[in-house]
DNA sequence: CTGAAAGCGCTTACAG
DNA sequence: CTGAAAGCGCTTACAG
């Protein structure tokens, strides 16, 4: 690479194998041939060909591939917000078993809307050989039709008919309401997610159910976004509830709860006990660290991609897969009811 | 949406202008015309064309479209490591001028590896319009190649005779020596990100001029990577260098030796004071909260996409931009040295 | 083992 | 205003 005289020319146009075919004096479809289908050739014109191919710095363009193929060779994963540390470990999964199938990842960001949600699905579905779909804010049916569209993965969410790879809540917070119980808490709320949120649903919906077993109160408290605003923003009324403990829909909701807290004087653990959902990046950095109940993001991209690939290989879309376990991280911020 | 009936069968082909030329009865070039210049078909035609294209649920075929004219109407971003926070206001900058352009951004992630990047580049230009690559571990010469291709623009460094976008990293730091100095700190130390990285060089550079020219001394301390491991494992090196306020390459590093400080019983800002770079999502969180130099990401991202697309219409390809403003953040874990 | 041809879905001069 | 044709770069039956 270094030096071959300076960079080319700007307009430079890349080669093709028609520029190989000439050079060695075969035809294209030979050049096609000895590139992806080893053995197709006789060994002496692959050589040449390939020596040609590595001569004129040859890439095969994917585009032009796929239109007779129908196949690009990269997988689209599509996220509500790129910029939330919850997706880090999702993104290492799927790039680790990507990279192991060479295949090429891209990703791209519906910014926490339905409706670029749905246009960059479509967008993307038809530049990829398949979807990942994570957190989506569609309805079902919407879902379902992109599925039915090209081979698709739903992740962090189980939707009817579409292959799934979900986290099960319920070990995890068995684990953190026991031990709120044992604390002596009677009296707690759940700081609620984005309404189209499945996975809100199931974490009110898990936490109302276990409580009520163990003779707990719980109310629900609505948020205006699941960030460090949205939990800031709901200080007052929590407040207002009257509890000794928050669950929170996720760690950026309950480190903006926690900000606010401390900035008003309330004293976390002491006045109120907080735990966040996802194990984000920072929840151990917060002062008191922040407990949180945490799921293997990392194996669910794993899973969602090796299931991906799976299908758009056999067309094998087998079904939902609710099972990646969840488990209680306990940090300083929750303690025994200081009154 | 909702009950066009059930989601079609799995294998559902997306229809074709050939598909709306049968339909309406004109010519394939025709119904393309219709759908991409308006204007150059007869009013009634061009009707009858997206009439026949809603109900089909035409989508262009980016792919195909791609072939005759060299265009995808995508941008691609490669960044070192998607899961960096410090590219979070990065992407949403770009994010927010690409979308004015009713373009498509896909992002990939080297994850770190120059090797990766420059085959993750190779592979994503032939697929993009133009690419967005940042803070690069690739020599010059590479960078300028994949330039000469097809439009790119560098973000976070500069490189000779390739558009970019970077800091002047200039104002924040001498902000915060100045900081340091009136406090009384006279030996600092500079702990160092990748060796590979033109950010990391201009730092260094830039702090050791500033220290000097304050009558300071400034020792430099290299880690084995710019995250928070790299930051613990430097402690017992900077412990070693005996100074009373280290820089770091960034916040991660920054809050990873901060970790090993309190682990270890040194107190922060008393025993040292810890400056950052970058101002990442939780720099606030820590405690104490890590002061750090912050540049305009946000805006980076816009200037790098604004200048991208320029340079996809026009060909113009205006050069450097190595001024965005830096500032400092002065939080708690600075101080005057404590003995 | 390799060539010649057709086709993937679109665009765009060129005619009329 | 619209049709017919050629071409973008590749792949893949079909022959030989």
């Amino acid at each position: 690479m270094g030096d071959k005289g300076r960079p080319a020319p700007k307009g430079r146009v890349p080669a093709t194998i028609y520029d190989i075919a000439r050079i060695t004096g075969v035809n294209p479809s030979t050049v096609s041939r000895a590139l992806n289908q080893p053995g197709r050739v006789s060994a002496s014109t692959e050589q040449r060909i390939r020596e040609a191919a590595a001569d004129l710095g040859y890439r095969t363009n994917p585009m032009a591939r796929a239109l007779p193929t129908g196949k690009t060779g990269t997988l689209g994963l599509l996220v509500s917000d790129l910029t939330n540390p919850v997706y880090f470990d999702l993104v290492r999964g799927a790039e680790r078993v990507a990279r192991e199938h060479d295949t090429m990842l891209v990703f791209a960001d519906s910014q926490e809307s339905a409706e670029l949600e749905r246009s960059t699905a479509e967008r993307l579905q038809i530049a990829v050989d398949g979807l990942l779909l994570v957190a989506s804010r569609l309805e079902d049916a919407q879902i379902q039709e992109l599925a039915a569209a090209k081979p698709l993965v739903a992740v962090n969410r189980p939707v009817p008919g579409v292959p799934s790879v979900a986290p099960d809540v319920r070990p995890g917070m068995i684990e953190a309401l026991d031990l709120l119980h044992g604390l002596g808490h009677r009296r707690i709320a759940y700081l609620a997610g984005p309404e189209a949120s499945w996975m809100n649903g199931m974490r009110w919906v898990t936490a109302h159910d276990l409580a009520v077993d163990r003779g707990m109160s719980i109310a629900e408290i609505q948020s205006s976004a699941p960030t460090r605003e949205g939990g800031t923003d709901a200080f007052a009324a929590v407040m207002a509830a009257d509890v000794t403990a928050v669950l929170a829909y996720n760690d950026l909701v309950a480190l903006g709860l926690l900000g606010a807290c401390l900035e008003h004087g309330v004293a976390v653990p002491r006045d109120l006990s907080l735990i966040g959902f996802d194990d984000i990046f920072g929840a151990d950095l917060s002062a008191p660290a922040l407990s949180t109940v945490r799921c293997s993001w990392g194996d669910m991209g794993e899973r969602a991609v090796a299931k991906l690939l799976g299908a758009i290989q056999d067309g094998d879309a087998s079904g939902a897969e609710l099972n990646l376990p969840t488990e209680f991280v306990s940090r300083a911020s929750v303690a025994a009811p200081g009154r």
